[in-house]
This record gives structure tokens, C-alpha cells and sequence, in this order.
DNA sequence: TTATTACTTGCAGATACTTGCAAAAAACAT
DNA sequence: ATGTTTTTTGCAAGTATCTGCAAGTAATAA
């Protein structure tokens, strides 16, 4: 049999049921393992698969790529991103929410820390899906078009039932005085039986956010613990989220 | 013999095979490699033939490797995802799996639709977000790398507790004898459920899967109500499927 | 941990390709 | 027809590529 010929089955074989095992392949095609690796390789490298460790997949499964230059004030939310991950701790049960930050967190999440993350944001999952020792779990129910998270009393009845070490909270406006707000009424349930259900509660803004007010309020300061802006945490506009009790990062 | 003639029958030969090979050509035709190997070097300069090591391919066969971007049998795909929307009513409660025609038929669903989805899929409920008019429930459970979708006991006990009208389940592998059949354990235990709960499933598969075996079992094919494929329902290759009991769409 | 499985690397035999060349064949002109 | 020119062909030497094996390493599972 012809490589190339040979290529093209494997190819085939892909894209119509999404995963290839490399012992089959070397049966089927009767040559050996090493020849099909090498195949599965040059295919991976034209970008036509995507190789794995024992044989490949489709590469309409990994389709999902996020363009960092799309992303608005990228630097910041990276510093925020590093300082978030700096928090977390091998077996850890992290609640993530959504949100761009939170996106940037999962896509430079260190490959080798084993986490357990619970999130009710479509996007942030798909994220962190790509991670290799992270485990996901979606907190499923009803979608908001807008967010793009689960939303509803599903949700909130089984964040009730968990006890998380850590909330990681993207923020939507952030003051001293008004405490924490947002916009939607869905999105605001959410993300008080969040923070209620967390030990702790890390509210990521970047410093555009600060002292701006949404209509709906989700909680005082108070009842958050760490704040994340890529600022320096001694930064005097970070004043007065120390003094209402947060710690700053 | 003639070069002229030697290639035309060259010619001949890879139009109808897709494929030859040097030294069975150097037999057949009675001159040795290097000729041979000169013959096919000016087809394939002539653009006739695709030249490869060790001997040709037709050009057709190499229609699967220029297609990076896009979906696999995109056209196929986009037939069935036509075919299914015209089983779709208004008020519908719709259970959708995930893969590229499930995502095609989420794209391309009429904006006036009123349905209710549910899915343990990311990539589908992605897509269904946009959909103005549709409902969308995310089935929550621990997400599974490979396959993107909820998977675990809680998603098959969420599919105990509700009935929906259809389920829409791509396919990976279905055969007459064998049923469908999928690669995945965590994948077969949520199809069984998905198809347990419904009332009506309708499987999508792109004729290139029919006759295809995968590892696991998900069940029979007279435990699915309809099959759709790109072809025409009387088409030879699918009356093994009507004779199992499948309406044919 | 150990056992297992998959991967990497280097290597050697096999196979295929390139190049140059000279003989054979074909084409052409006289 | 005959000789000349051009093209084609087969061969040989050297090069490149492909393939399977083996030893060592890395990743994963038990």
C-alpha cells in the first residue's frame, strides 16, 4: 500500500468517527505501530488531526480557539489571570464564573495543577477542557442568551449543596460604597448563591471597574475576601477596598 | 509500444483504480521502472495524475486533504440538518446530543422557531444561544475532555426525570447487524439514556458511517424511530435500515 | 510504589528516486 | 535508402525516503 494511500484511509477513518486508536490502525493497514505513528504525525503536523497519545482526533474537536487581541485591556486581565492562579492549590474545588478574566485564567492555567473547577459559564469550561489535569464540572439549568451561563433555581439549589475553597468572581462593577453589582437580575442570583456558597470569594476587576455601579447589587464588600486588579496592591485607588475589609492582591 | 500509448493506458488505469502502482505497471506494460517512473512524472507535470512514492493517485483522490477548515462532508451534513429541522413544532421539548450535524442543524434552525432544547453538549449549546426564539437547557454533570459533552451519573438521572418529544443523535457508527455503536463508555451510557428518555429518537448519520462498527453498543436499531441520511430514502444502501424497522427520512 | 503502555531516538535494510550516460529507436532530411 | 539529429530507453552509481526493530524514556494505570 501506497503512504499516501495509506494517509488518506487514516484521514477518512478520522473525520468520520472523530477518534482513531493506533493498534487498530496497524491492524487494519497491517503495517507496524511505528509506521502508523509516523503517519499520524505528519497528518497532525499539516494540522489536518490532532495526535494524542495513542492516536488522534478530529480536529473539528478542538475548533474552539480564542483570539487574545479580541479580548478587551488583554494585558491586564493576564496580570489578574496570574495573580487568580497564584491562589490556587493542588485538589482544590475552585468555582469559576465567566467572564473574560476568568477565560484568561483557564487558558494559562499551569498544565500540571489538579484541579477541580464547577462553573456555570459555557465558554469558561470549554477553556478549561483543554487543561490536562483539570477536572470540569458544568453546573447545568436553564442558559441566559446574554451571559451565556446557567442560570435558575437548578443552579442556585445545587451551588447550595456544595462547599467550594475558592470562588473565582468576575466582576461586573465594583464601588466601596454600593458594594458589588450587575446588571441582569439572573446573572445577580447567580452569583450571590456563589459567593455563598464559596469559603472564600476572589473578586477579579480590572481597574476601569472600580467605583462604577450596575442597578442590580449582589453583595456588600464585606461579604467578598480577596480583590484582584492588575494594579499594585499597595495602589492608592485600592484604599478603600482595603479599609472595607478586602485583601488586596 | 508507443509513450503515447503507454500513458494513455497509464491514464486509463488511474482514472478507474484511483491508483497504481510503479512495478505493476513496469510488469504490465513491459518496460522497466524508470520509464515507467518518467511517465508518471510528465502526467503529473501534465497535471493528469497525482504523483506519489511508489507509484500514482487520481487527483479526485485527493479531495479529502483540502478541506482544512472546514467541516467534514459539510454539504452531506447540512442536508441532514435540513431534513431534521422539518420534524421540529413549535413548543417542542428537544433533546439534541452534540457533534458537527447537531451544531449545523443549531446554525441553521428557523429564527421563528419556538423550541425548547436540551443538551449535554457545549459546542451545541453554544451555537443554540444565537437562536432568538429557543429555549436552551444545559444538562450539567463532570465534562468529558474527548467528547465535550456532561457526562456521569447525574446527567443520566436528569434524562430519567423528563420526556422529551425527539432526540436528535449523531452517530458514529451504525450498522444493520450490529446497531449503533459508539467509542466512548461515558458517550454510550449518556446516548442509551438520551434515547431511553425520548419519545421519538431520530439518528443522523452521513451515509459514510453506514456499515461502520464502533466497540460499544449502544443498542439495536428498532430502539430508534428514524434514521436520516444526505441520500434519498429509497436509496439501495439504506434498505437494510428500513427493514429493521427505521423510518427512513 | 510497580507494571503497563505509549513514545522517542537511532539504526539498518529495503525500496524508491535522481542524475548522467550511452545505446536504441524514432523522426527527419537528403 | 542512408545518414544525421532528436528522442526515448535502460542501466548504474549515488542519494533520499520509508519501514520495522530495539533500547531507552516518559506517561498512565493499578
Amino acid at each position: 500500500m501506497l503512504k499516501k494511500e495509506r494517509q488518506a484511509l487514516i484521514l477518512r477513518e478520522v473525520n468520520i468517527h472523530n477518534r482513531v486508536v493506533l493498534s487498530d490502525l496497524s491492524n487494519v493497514l497491517g503495517v507496524s505501530e511505528d509506521t502508523v505513528r509516523r503517519d499520524l504525525q505528519e497528518l497532525a503536523d499539516a494540522g489536518k488531526i490532532v495526535k494524542v497519545r495513542g492516536g488522534a482526533l478530529s480536529k473539528s474537536y478542538h475548533v474552539y480557539s480564542y483570539q487574545e487581541n479580541e479580548i478587551y485591556a488583554y494585558q491586564e486581565k493576564t496580570i489578574i489571570a496570574r495573580k487568580a492562579i497564584s491562589l490556587l492549590r493542588d485538589d482544590m474545588l475552585v468555582l469559576i464564573s465567566g467572564g473574560s478574566t476568568n477565560l484568561e485564567i483557564a487558558r494559562i492555567l499551569p498544565p500540571d495543577l489538579r484541579v477541580i473547577f464547577l462553573t456555570v459559564s459555557l465558554s469558561t469550561a470549554m477553556q478549561l477542557l483543554e487543561h490536562p489535569n483539570a477536572e470540569t464540572i458544568f453546573l447545568g439549568g436553564q442558559l441566559s442568551k446574554t451571559a451565556k451561563i446557567s442560570v435558575g433555581g437548578d443552579v442556585v439549589a445545587q451551588l447550595n449543596q456544595i462547599k467550594p475553597d475558592l470562588c473565582l468572581l468576575g466582576t461586573n462593577a465594583l464601588d466601596p460604597t454600593h458594594g458589588l453589582t450587575d446588571t441582569e437580575w439572573e446573572v445577580v442570583t447567580i452569583k450571590k448563591a456563589m459567593i455563598k456558597s464559596a469559603a472564600k470569594t476572589v473578586l477579579l476587576s480590572i481597574s476601569e471597574k472600580l467605583g462604577t455601579v450596575q442597578k442590580i447589587k449582589i453583595c456588600d464588600l464585606d461579604e467578598a475576601d480577596i480583590l484582584i486588579t492588575e494594579l499594585e496592591p499597595e495602589h492608592a485607588s485600592l484604599r478603600a477596598y482595603a479599609a472595607a475589609g478586602l485583601k488586596i492582591l
